[in-house]
DNA sequence: AGCACGCCGACT
DNA sequence: GTCGGCGTGCTC
């Protein structure tokens, strides 16, 4: 056992070895442990993956270890089994997956623990009284690693009160605390309907095992409190539990209601968006096993938790949870293999599942529950269709929807006006020639967006930003004008129309710009607006009493999409933005308006009836060959020209073509997106109707095309691919 | 991924 | 005559 394998952040496919000098101990208890080695002559940390006494290499070839890091516990063995097939699945290198895990902060060179942040996974006391705290005040983190178990204990609060003493004598009087608030008690959970309460037991009955549970519950039927009841549960035997939420946005919400029904448990929030030292304290919070409910997005499907009990997966259709990047995993599915392997129940909610889970429920491999019923009694909003062939919209809204936001207006109640498009116009036309003005780098045309200074042009995937031309750059005509509507150009429309309106725009840029979205959901609860403008954004998860009327503009650009999935998107879209409408005691409408009101995508949409939509859907899906009846991986191929993209394809295809068997290959095609940031993209599409039969194609292919010369060509394989 | 080595254009 | 562009190749 004189060798160490260590798994190391690079794109080579296997560990590497290295010599375990004489005066280390390392055992088997010391795998997962982050160990120090040199490579190439600079520094950096990996992975502890084994131990053995052969290598492929000679001893000579070896370096020995640096250091081990004994000061944090080693990452659990279900977490390494985890990256090791998601590695596998998604033919992605193991020690970048591996790595990919740690929080960037204990990749970094230096100290081996990173210090404690400010204040993390604090108690609702807790934040109230760092909340009063000067910024990066020692105190402050003294608090927080005080308050960091939950309620404060009789005996800490002695602690607490020198600490505080010794704050205030060191001259902080003015921003002195009040007396530490009684932690107040848990909110007393509402009865369960009929549907929550069977959903609830027959879950529970299931605990101790694995389940694949898909939780069909249309918006605000209650599916969070279902998972409440699970959690609750999984307190009171002392583990853990995952809740995966597709948007950072969402996580304030729902860490508030856990929050106060579990005031003593430690919740814990991972995601993206959390800085560097709140991310790294949660992470550490998992791994030493300080955290009860972990909170997040995508990435905290990898979270290190010993005492998993329960994975949920909320909104599992949403497409964010697929990376799109590095390890282009899909959390959901990843949750799933995790919660087999951990043999504990998972739960996937939605109101609209993905085809693939409602196909998976149907063929029993997930087991489903329905909530039938709106929580509360409230009723389902009416869903008309606007006909815009009969109804010509004037500025983007049919007389339709303006009668109906007038109304609503008069009656003081609070609209949603929904455009998945953000910007002022998504095109710059010449109205004497018919040219659109496209980013040089892009094929794509750059969209109009109204700014402080004036109009500017942005490209919505390379970032390039420039002045609009004066005069057409193709026949230099003085008639360049904007076509189409986004979210500015609605909510200008919308200011013109109604004057006394109070209209607020929410979309990506505002939410980046402004930063807070918790502001923009007090300022709805409070009645500080009346008609709400904006994309995809509002549409998740966000309760709005107030709101009874939607309205929804543009959506017909999706059934024109060459994309098979834009469909699902889109029910899953409008529907999501519905349940927007009418909760608790006010009922509400939506107006869709469209060109194609006899669709029989929108024809579901008016009925509420996911089901007849996923029939339809899956029997087209079938018809043409399409997942979840055919499993696919895509290559796909980025070069600066289109002929080394496209060379490359074709010499991986002669390479399928000389493996495959049960695996159909297409043809090299341009990606949709044919050129970003000058960059020519290319797609190789690979089905087969057997995952297994595709996998084990999938791991001889890339091998070979490994060995392939790839010159300039960046390639990369997607596994389920969601976009094209 | 980094990072070094290695051959062709504009410059103190 | 150099500084430096990023193509190619390697890391235990």
């Amino acid at each position: 056992m004189r060798i160490a394998e260590v798994a190391l952040d690079n794109p080579l496919p296997s560990h590497f070895d290295y010599l375990i000098p004489p005066g280390l101990q390392l055992s088997e208890a010391d795998i997962g442990r982050r160990v120090r080695v040199s490579v190439r002559s600079r520094e950096q940390w990996g992975i502890l993956v084994g131990l053995t006494d052969a290598s492929a290499l000679t001893p000579e070839q070896l370096k020995p270890i640096l250091a081990v890091d004994r000061s944090l516990p080693p990452l659990p063995h279900a977490v390494l089994a985890l990256a090791s097939f998601a590695a596998d699945y998604y033919h992605h290198p193991f020690g970048a997956s591996l790595l990919a895990v740690l929080p960037p902060s204990l990749k970094r060179p230096g100290t081996l623990r990173p210090s404690q942040p400010a204040a993390y996974a604090l108690t609702a006391a807790g934040r109230e009284l760092a909340s009063r705290l000067p910024a990066r005040a020692t105190a402050q983190r003294r608090l927080a690693e005080l308050l960091l178990q939950g309620p404060v204990p009789a005996a800490q609060l002695a602690e607490l009160r020198t600490t505080l003493r010794d704050w205030l004598r060191r001259g902080l009087a003015a921003a002195a605390p009040p007396p530490l608030a009684p932690t107040p008690p848990p909110e007393p959970p509402p009865v369960l309907n009929a549907a929550q309460a069977e959903a609830v037991d027959r879950i529970l009955a299931q605990a101790g095992h694995y389940t694949a549970w898909l939780l069909f519950g249309v918006t605000g039927s209650g599916k969070t409190e279902v998972y409440l009841r699970l959690i609750e549960r999984m307190l009171s035997e002392g583990r853990q539990t995952l809740v995966l939420v597709p948007e950072i946005h969402l996580t304030p919400q729902l860490t508030e209601r856990f929050r106060r029904r579990f005031p003593a448990a430690r919740l814990v929030s991972l995601h993206s968006g959390l800085a560097d030292g709140a991310r790294t304290a949660n992470w550490l919070a998992c791994l030493e096993g300080r955290a009860d409910i972990v909170l997040g997005t995508r990435l905290a499907v990898f979270a290190p938790l010993e005492r998993l009990g329960l994975i949920v997966v909320d909104e599992e259709h949403d497409p964010s949870y697929k990376q799109m990047e590095g390890l282009r995993y899909h959390a959901r599915d990843v949750a799933v293999w995790r919660a087999r392997a951990a043999n504990v129940p998972v739960v996937l909610g939605s109101a609209t599942p993905a085809l693939e889970s409602w196909h998976n429920a149907q063929a029993g491999r997930y087991q489903r529950l329905s909530l039938p019923e709106r929580a509360g009694g409230a009723a389902l909003p009416q869903i008309r269709l606007i006909d815009t062939r009969a109804d010509r919209p004037r500025q983007g809204l049919s007389s339709a929807l303006v009668a109906a936001l007038t109304a609503n207006l008069e009656r003081g109640e609070q609209s949603l006006v929904f455009i998945n498009r953000r910007g002022y116009a998504p095109t710059l036309f010449c109205n004497a020639c018919g040219h659109v003005v496209h980013c040089p780098r892009c094929a794509a045309h750059l969209v109009l967006h109204r700014e402080r200074t004036g109009f500017r042009l942005q490209c919505h995937h390379c970032g390039l930003t420039r002045r609009p031309p004066e005069t057409c750059p193709e026949c230099g005509a003085l008639d360049l004008r904007a076509s189409g509507h986004g979210t500015q150009r609605l909510e200008e429309t919308l200011a013109q129309q109604f004057p006394r309106a109070r209209i607020l725009r929410v979309d990506r840029d505002t939410v980046m710009r402004r930063g807070h979205f918790e502001a923009v959901r007090d300022a709805v609860h409070e009645g500080e607006v009346d008609i709400l403008v904006g994309t995809q954004i509002l549409a998740k998860g966000h309760d709005f009493p107030r709101l009874t009327l939607v309205g929804v503009v543009g959506a017909d650009a999706a059934l024109l999409s060459a994309d098979y999935r834009a469909g699902e998107r889109l029910f899953a879209q409008l529907m999501q933005v519905a349940g927007r409408a009418g909760r608790a005691e006010h009922s509400g409408q939506v107006l869709v308006q469209t060109a194609f009101p006899a669709h029989p995508l929108y024809q579901a949409l008016i009925r509420h009836d996911y089901a007849a939509y996923a029939a339809r859907a899956l029997r087209e899906r079938r018809e043409a060959g399409f997942p979840p009846y055919q499993r696919q991986a895509m290559l796909r191929a980025e070069a600066s020209s289109d002929q080394a993209a496209q060379a490359f394809l074709e010499a991986a295809r002669t390479e399928a073509l000389a493996l495959a068997s049960g695996v159909t290959v297409f043809d090299p095609a341009p990606a949709l997106l044919a050129r970003v940031a000058h960059k020519a993209r290319w797609q190789l599409l690979v089905q087969s109707r057997s995952r297994a039969r595709l996998q084990g194609f999938l791991t001889h292919w890339v091998a070979r095309l490994r060995a392939l010369p790839a010159r300039a060509v960046n390639w990369v394989v997607d596994v389920d691919p969601i976009e094209f």
